[in-house]
DNA sequence: GCCAACGTTGGC
DNA sequence: GCCAACGTTGGC
């Protein structure tokens, strides 16, 4: 099993949207780059866990967790020309753009923030905190899930 | 196939 | 709101 971070804008979609919807579903639509394509369509399996990042916000940070439900099929917003991510060059033969299906599974004690992640020696090497990455949708090494995880239980001046 | 122009991401 | 980083587009 694997692990990954998944990044959304809170005022576009955040964890309490995901965790108000009846079914604690969402279809991860709207992703336009093809390593996340790549990743959602062939890497991503039903029981895989991903941390819910907090982008755009203050302080961005890491806030929840999510369950991998349904693995790599067609976004469908990329034929519809009413959606903003609709994507006219798309065919539907042979679609462009693949989402994977998340459920909610928690809200994390705390806040991880940013900041915070990038002082912790532990997390060395981690994607996120790569230089220039804009990635929203990147793989989590075990051990570097594990540290945050046990970050999020302590109290943040630990 | 190169690369300048342009658009987007996302922290600050 | 700024701007660095980086992906995409399109002329040549």
């Amino acid at each position: 099993m694997n692990y990954w971070l998944m990044k959304s804008e809170p005022d576009e979609f955040g964890i309490e949207d995901l965790k108000q919807r009846p079914d604690q579903i969402e279809p991860w639509d709207g992703v336009r780059n093809y390593q996340a394509r790549n990743m959602m369509r062939d890497q991503m399996k039903v029981g895989d866990l991903a941390f819910f990042y907090h982008s755009n916000t203050k302080p961005p940070g890491i806030v929840g967790i999510v369950e991998i439900v349904r693995e790599g099929y067609p976004d469908p917003t990329q034929f519809d020309p009413d959606d903003k991510h609709y994507d006219p060059k798309s065919d539907p033969e042979k679609p462009r753009w693949y989402l994977v299906d998340v459920k909610f599974k928690a809200i994390l004690p705390r806040k991880v923030t940013l900041h915070e992640l990038k002082r912790q020696p532990q997390l060395e090497g981690m994607k996120l905190l790569a230089r220039g990455n804009r990635l929203s949708v990147m793989p989590v090494e075990p051990d570097h899930w594990a540290h945050i995880i046990a970050l999020a239980e302590q109290d943040p001046a630990g």
